[in-house]
DNA sequence: ACATTGACCTGGGAGC
DNA sequence: TGCTCCCAGGTCAATG
């Protein structure tokens, strides 16, 4: 479900009721999410206060003073919060309880999502380790990803949903960015003009930003944790809307499946290169 | 090292 | 109404 921007929406919308605040307890109702849920996480929780509360690529990361819970939405997950006396319905897999009162419930129909702990310094774990520069960061440039793209023949659309050379962006954000970009999907990386990756680098910026400013997009059930839609559905471009006309000049939208994805784009906007 | 495919799950909608 | 099939916002692991 989520892309950086419904991470982060949900970052914003955690972080008053979390950061500063002391674990009661961890009710863990399914264990199997992604990867097992460690047991690690009913040991070391409870009495810990929530130091920091931050994000890096898609993942949450909920810093104690023993160590971090590492929290990933997957496809469906999303964290609420509420009293902690609410009946935990279907799917509300995990909840983390505070002191004060609430608790912050995980629901996940698909269970893609993951929990996770580690007493290591957060870029040293292993899904930390390989990941790409924080999109919205000057260190996400173009001395990043050009030499990164110079040997690559994958269609465009796939490598930037790649982790290990741009994070943050999933099948939504990558066809938007590509055609506010004028970039075919379909495009190899080593095809890629400099000024091309130049304006791609810039509108995954632009998209995601505009994204985040926007409460993140909702299509099916996305709510941020205090239960509110985000508001960028409205503004998409091209995803989902295979058959309808362009926004900039009128050319109905195509679909097409690049790696095994939807892939949305305009025609007459995103020329494919012979 | 890179490219491609399968795997993990459930629910909703289309079509019959 | 109910069945089957297909699709879905992620990404790791296995395979060539």
């Amino acid at each position: 479900m989520p892309e950086l921007p419904e991470v982060e929406t949900t970052r914003r919308g955690i972080i008053a009721q979390t950061e500063g605040s002391q674990v009661k307890q961890i009710q863990i109702r399914h264990h199997q999410l992604r990867w097992p849920v460690p047991k690690e996480l009913e040991q070391h929780l409870p009495n810990q206060v929530i130091l920091s509360v931050t994000r890096r690529a898609k993942y949450l990361l909920l810093a104690t003073q023993k160590g971090t819970l590492i929290i990933h939405l997957g496809m469906s997950g999303n964290l609420r919060l509420l009293p902690a006396q609410t009946p935990a319905q279907k799917h509300d897999h995990i909840d983390l309880i505070f002191t004060h009162g609430w608790l912050l419930r995980y629901h996940d129909p698909r269970r893609f999502g993951a929990w996770l702990w580690t007493d290591q310094p957060i870029e040293h774990h292993p899904l930390i380790k390989p990941l790409a520069p924080e999109p919205l960061s000057d260190a996400f440039n173009l001395d990043w990803l050009a030499p990164k793209l110079k040997n690559r023949r994958s269609p465009i659309k796939t490598l930037i949903m790649n982790n290990h050379l741009v994070v943050g962006v999933g099948n939504i954000y990558a066809n938007e960015a590509l055609f506010l970009a004028g970039i075919h999907p379909k495009t190899l990386g080593n095809q890629l003009t400099e000024k091309q990756l130049a304006q791609l680098i810039q509108q995954i910026k632009q998209v995601l930003s505009r994204a985040i400013e926007q409460g993140g997009t909702t299509l099916k059930d996305f709510l941020t944790p205090d239960g509110k839609p985000g508001y960028f559905e409205q503004a998409l471009a091209v995803y989902g809307r295979e058959g309808a006309p362009c926004l900039v000049c009128q050319t109905p939208i195509e679909k097409i499946v690049i790696g095994q994805r939807a892939t949305f784009f305009c025609p007459n906007c995103q020329k494919a290169v012979h």
